[in-house]
DNA sequence: CGATATAGTTAGGCTGCCTGTCTAATATAG
DNA sequence: CTATATTAGACAGGCAGCCTAACTATATCG
């Protein structure tokens, strides 16, 4: 069918997808520090998204977020001087302290929702909605087809 | 048009790319080890990309590849430790050094560039050619789309 | 009660970058 | 041909973001 002979070698996609990571990563910054919060970095992201709003332990969160304990202890700390979590010990466990966000906090999930809304719909009207779905689409594939362990043994040593 | 009333949240495209990102970096690594260069880190592709087969000099490289000399010379050391790549005093400047290729350096290059090529092809047969060729033209939209200063987003903060 | 598990801290290590400063060698201006 | 940049790289030290290991304090189970 094709008619071309020799493909230039296009760019591997793993340098167009570390692009497009890095662009959305100082993307994000760049909105955080626009909206007052220049503090926060791309690593607090394991924070909010592992922190829901009534509160968790550290512990939690670092399961949930697939870290140590010890690195979201010190993600907590910083996100702690900065104003945008309490910590409190958790008046049901005297070993466990409970980390819940300021009211700052709030607003800072709040505008990185609100971001990531409308970066989203910007891509949707820059792509077409049916062009992003299909991104979406071909990402997971994408993740599917290196997935090392689909046909393989979970129990990798 | 829609008769969906309440679309569920769709994952943001940052969480979905960072899972991209990091499966075709595990990847690499994974066929690094694999091809027998289990002492190749996804940092050394700094080095890889910045130096031709006939040898650079590190601070060429560096700026190639936009890091400090500092880290480039680090870099290189390492990977001269491991037996990728030779250092030798530059014949025609006294101050400067040309780093090349050992053998083993130039088999993991063409082993790198082989995996590369492998998934490649894997993602064509799974995706189709036509899908993949989508995809990092969706990709590259993106990228324009957020480039800061392109046309800059005023709903940013 | 004692053994064990759990929450979090402390101490220290590694990678991957950075800035600042220094040397030696080269290039250039006078 | 010197005097002064400029350049190549090295050395020292720092910071972020992760890690493991060992520890304390509390909780829970038998």
């Amino acid at each position: 069918m094709s008619m071309t002979p020799r493909v230039p070698p296009a760019r591997p996609l793993i340098g167009v997808v570390e692009d497009v990571h890095r662009a959305l990563r100082d993307d994000m910054a760049r909105a955080a520090t626009a909206a007052g919060f220049p503090e926060v970095r791309a690593t607090h992201d394991a924070v909010f998204a592992s922190l829901p709003a009534e509160g968790a332990r550290i512990s939690a969160m670092a399961a949930e977020a697939g870290i140590t304990k010890q690195s979201m202890a010190e993600i907590v700390r910083d996100l702690e001087r900065d104003g945008i979590v309490r910590i409190d010990p958790d008046p049901t466990d005297g070993r466990a302290k409970l980390v819940s966000y300021t009211e700052r906090g709030l607003r800072c999930v709040h505008e990185g929702q609100q971001h990531i809304d409308d970066v989203e719909a910007q891509l949707a009207s820059v792509l077409g909605k049916k062009r992003l779905a299909e991104l979406r689409r071909l990402l997971g594939e994408v993740i599917d087809a290196l997935a090392p362990g689909l046909d393989n043994d979970p129990a990798v040593g």
